[in-house]
DNA sequence: CTTACCATGTAAGGCGTTACATGATTCA
DNA sequence: TGAATCATGTAACGCCTTACATGGTAAG
């Protein structure tokens, strides 16, 4: 213990929530966790495997559909590995902002190029905020339907407010870059 | 090109502000960017003897010390190579969040619990806060000194926006739980 | 004199991504 | 019929951290 490696962390939660295949999982991931965590196949995959080999999970054969899938569930071994994870302290949360480090050294790159990254950045955050405040609406009009889904709405609340953090923070990037130009 | 490693890059970055040690590069990592990057002493000194292969930096002993100080140097071609890097586009920002990915799972945890890892988190944030409004405090009394300075401040800007973006979600989220409880 | 910090490095191993390989199915 | 998407997986490789190994120096 203390050894939990996180890819089976964050299947297993997937699993305790619902059955999935891999490539759900995966989906998952791109949408609803892509704003604090990612993975791959390359790492979902074996991952799946070695839950099964550990007795945290059970695969079968989807029987009902033409498709090769296979369906993984969460064993009770697997729910107590993942209730003994969740209760464990967070060990390190870890952001790698390149944009920030580009920054850091735009005195290197002229002011046009940080303008420019700033921009990107903003861009890319302005474009997200939308899916963000849409599942907000969605979760806080079921939250009494399903336990879960005020868990969910804690973390789309996180991406909403740091986003708007980050749009204020390039207004106030671009002012200071602009007022002390040159 | 397009395959710059980061390492190289921060250790440039560091390195074209001054002349710097392994070990200086680490503590500055682990000062002034620890907010949004970190690196490892096994990644530091097999990077730095590689710039000096690559004729991006030069390496050199200090005679002003008695330690084993090996103190290195960023060359022109040093300076072209972290260039190039800073003016192309950014690949890819990432945060990787354990306290969100717990949150998100709280369901199989239990409130208290999730409540105590907000808690925590919270607890982080407010210790670390005031160093970044510190460091603010000294780069604004210092903006005309070095026009680098303005680049630094940025990137404080940003560590505080985000930081009191995630008290007050912190706040949101721990009424949230509680008006919501069991 | 001993603790904390300065200072450099290697080896093993973990963890993960990318690229590859394959093939079915759905939809326009 | 061809493109997009569903679906599973492996192999190679890259990158980094952890733990180890070593020793000097400053300060109380």
């Amino acid at each position: 213990m203390a050894n939990e490696k996180k890819i089976d962390c964050v299947i297993l939660g997937l699993l305790s929530h619902e059955d999935l295949t891999g490539y759900e999982i995966k989906k998952r991931m791109d949408t609803t966790l892509k704003y604090f965590w990612s993975a791959s196949y390359g790492s979902i995959y074996p991952a799946l495997n070695d839950l099964v080999a550990r007795g945290l999970a059970t695969k079968r054969e989807d029987m009902g559909s033409r498709r090769n899938k296979l369906i993984y569930t969460i064993t009770d071994d697997g729910r107590d590995y993942l209730k003994k994870w969740l209760t464990l302290p967070v060990e390190k949360d870890e952001l790698r902002y390149e944009t920030l480090l580009k920054l850091f050294f735009g005195n290197e790159q002229g002011i046009e190029n940080a303008l420019s990254h700033i921009e990107s950045f903003g861009k890319k955050i302005e474009k997200e905020l939308p899916y963000l405040l849409h599942a907000e609406t969605l979760l806080n009009n079921c939250l009494n339907e399903n336990t879960a889904h005020k868990y969910y709405l804690l973390t789309v609340m996180f991406g909403i407010k740091t986003y708007r953090a980050y749009l204020e923070w390039c207004q106030d990037a671009q002012k200071l870059l602009e007022d002390n130009g040159g």
